[in-house]
DNA sequence: AAAAAAC
């Protein structure tokens, strides 16, 4: 378990008479704060698992200025207490060009060059990968035993020299932080090095052998792979330093056993004194216990988000909008742009339009992305407000090549629109955006925080739009009542039309919606019958009642999407999910027939309603993967699908009677009488 | 059937 391999750190002696149970462990030990620095600014070594510990140390004036001193990357430098070259890095107008630490990096950076274990928690944007890059790789070039210097232009550095591990939930912010890593280490002989998946494992691991390597950034599953795999080479003896980057995302369900599992092939803490950091935005307190089980006991929290304070930007405006149905989401986005773009055109000195419009699946972000594409090309590309848009997409079932290209694009880009699942949700810097567009519920209150995170970054402003169906108002104010966000009835009519009428007026309104209806209907309609049934996995518990639920999805499949009838869905799958006996489902198995001769004569067949045809590469491709459960499900008996629902929120275990219930939110909901308390806590302090 | 992440 996790907790072991923290037991024999700096404070064995505290160790010494815990007790060896998991639940108890850590509880012996008493409460004490450490320090308390700034009126919005909190540094505090933990050592309690006990509740209200917050109330305690909440003692910050309510109001305003960081007292915090400012401090000058530079000075750092003078003071001889970083490297020159480092600095230089860092400071010069021709490379990062920065001059003042921000709060975050300034709190965590003695803390970590002295060796104590942190977890930091600050806002968005506001460097936090600096705040861990700079310190470690100090601590590398201050380690006796390592040789920076080379042999000609050759480094001498073994793929076994690595001393510092970052892992980071997703590839593309992988490569983000490598490239800052190098841009912060240039010159100074350290070796960075990055294991992702998706890429070439051979020729990764080539590179690694010939250079070697002293700080390795990769993602859980490709560190996994070569750590556990000793003809690979690539080994961390002399590892001592560990930073898990969005902490709680990688401590939470789906990433644990990977996290402890890499844990497992690092060097014994007991051997090598190991330091861990963790840093990210949102700290739940569902992940407090295992942040405590890893970190040493004693770790440093430090806090740039004030203790009443959500973590969200006070620059952001945010917004909800509520839609007549789910078929007005694309309409509504689009009204978003030609507002925007009708200000600017108007003189207003405004941004160029760069947003991230965010789904809660793949499938809805190869919908929308196919039709403002279709949409996009119906304009004189170049010459309309629209037309100059670049229309980019991105998820993971794209192939790893179309995800960097898209990243890439969008980063450079001035302008644009990127349709994205949460991988880019975390840590991901795309300069300039305007606008983060949501459209349904988030998962999650993190997921709603980092996505909107992705706008207003480094100083920079930005807006939040969240488009939500009116039935899932509950589910709104549940996951979400905390968030500043206000109510927006009067910008986007286009929310509220009616889309299964044919407009009869000319407003401008009617002509978004139709033009919509129009660029949706030359959408495939195997990325239509995806985008249903990856909604159904989604929604159906954020509705009242699944029947609700259902007729909601059938009236975008027919009134947005403009298709004849609400797709088949396998009896099995109905079962599953206790639609057996909700009416409105249309079971059968002509579903999938349909999408597999759809995607079998690749080239179409369909009607695309007076639009050239999308391009179709690499999803419907990567969508037989997981989708659909293809040969999913082998091995299990019928009715056990082996850990797939997280309990609890299956409508079918009472023999389908299901009608009316609700699904429990992960707990964040407050009204359930359960023992956990009222809520989770956004900013992690009333623990 | 629903993000992400290894071949």
């Amino acid at each position: 378990m996790l907790g072991t391999l923290r037991r024999f750190g700096v404070s064995s002696v505290l160790r010494a008479s815990a007790p060896r149970t998991l639940s108890t462990r850590w509880a012996s030990q008493l409460p004490k704060v450490q320090a308390l620095s700034a009126s919005s600014v909190l540094t505090r070594s933990l050592h309690s698992s006990f509740p209200k510990f917050s109330a305690a140390v909440a003692q910050e004036s309510t109001e305003t200025e960081p007292s915090q001193k400012i401090e000058k990357f530079a000075e750092l430098g003078e003071q001889g207490f970083i490297d020159s070259t480092i600095i230089k890095n860092i400071t010069h107008p021709s490379r990062m060009n920065l001059e003042t630490m921000t709060e975050v990096q300034s709190m965590t950076l003695r803390e970590i060059v002295k060796g104590d274990d942190v977890l930091a928690q600050a806002k968005t944007g506001t460097g936090k990968t600096l705040a861990f890059l700079l310190p470690t790789l100090q601590n590398i070039l201050n380690d006796p035993g390592v040789d920076v210097s080379k042999v000609g232009r050759y480094s001498r550095t073994a793929p076994s020299e690595i001393r510092a591990l970052i892992i980071s939930p997703t590839r593309e912010l992988a490569e983000q932080i490598a490239v800052e890593a190098k841009k912060v280490a240039f010159g100074t002989g350290l070796i960075v090095q990055t294991a992702v998946g998706g890429t070439q494992k051979r020729s990764g691991l080539m590179k690694i052998q010939r250079e070697g390597c002293h700080l390795l950034i990769g993602t859980p599953g490709r560190l996994k792979d070569i750590l556990s795999d000793p003809w690979t080479g690539v080994s961390a003896p002399k590892l001592n330093t560990l930073i898990l980057d969005e902490a709680d995302r990688l401590l939470d369900q789906g990433f644990a056993p990977d996290i402890k599992e890499i844990q497992g092939f690092l060097p014994d803490p007991s051997k090598i004194d190991r330091q861990t950091l963790m840093f990210s935005a949102t700290v739940p307190r569902e992940v407090m216990s295992l942040v405590r089980q890893t970190l040493k006991p004693g770790f440093q929290f430090v806090q740039t988000v004030r203790e009443d304070e959500v973590p969200t930007h006070h620059r952001v405006p945010q917004k909800v909008v509520w839609m007549r149905g789910l078929e007005n989401g694309m309409p509504a986005v689009l009204e978003i742009v030609k507002n925007y773009q009708a200000r600017r055109a108007n003189g207003e000195d405004l941004r160029p339009f760069k947003a991230i419009v965010y789904y809660n699946s793949t499938a809805e972000t190869k919908c929308a992305a196919d039709a403002f594409n279709n949409l996009r090309r119906s304009y004189d590309v170049g010459t309309t407000p629209l037309g100059e848009l670049k229309m980019l997409e991105i998820n993971s079932r794209l192939t790893q090549a179309d995800r960097t290209r898209s990243a890439e694009s969008f980063r450079r880009s001035p302008s644009g629109i990127l349709f994205s699942s949460d991988v880019t949700a975390r840590g991901m810097d795309f300069p300039d955006v305007t606008h983060v567009i949501q459209v349904g519920v988030p998962r999650d209150t993190e997921t709603y925080i980092h996505r909107l995170g992705r706008t207003a970054r480094a100083g920079k402003e930005g807006e939040g739009w969240l488009l939500v169906h009116k039935g899932e108002d509950v589910c709104f104010r549940s996951r979400l009542g905390r968030i500043p966000i206000k109510e927006d009835t009067a910008s986007l009519p286009a929310a509220w039309a009616d889309m299964s009428q044919q407009a009869t007026d000319s407003s401008a309104t009617s002509e978004t919606v139709s033009q919509m209806k129009a660029a949706m209907a030359a959408v495939g309609p195997t990325h239509k019958i995806k985008s249903y049934m990856g909604q159904l996995g989604t929604i159906i518990g954020n509705f009242s009642s699944k029947r609700f639920a259902i007729e909601v999805l059938n009236k975008q499949f027919v009134d947005g999407f403009g298709m004849e009838s609400p797709p088949q869905i396998a009896p099995r799958v109905a079962q599953q999910m206790g639609l057996g006996k909700i009416p409105g489902v249309n079971i059968g198995t002509g579903s999938r027939r349909m999408m597999e001769e759809n995607d079998s004569s690749s080239s179409g067949g369909f009607s695309r309603g007076g639009f050239s045809r999308g391009s179709d590469h690499g999803f419907s491709r990567g969508g037989d993967r997981g989708s659909f459960s293809r040969g999913g499900d082998r091995g299990f008996p019928r009715g056990d699908r082996g850990g797939f629902s997280r309990g609890g929120d299956r409508g079918d275990r009472r023999g389908g009677f299901s009608y009316g219930e609700r699904r429990g939110d992960r707990g964040d909901r407050g009204d359930r009488g359960s023992s956990r308390g009222p809520r989770r806590a956004l900013e992690g302090l009333d623990f």
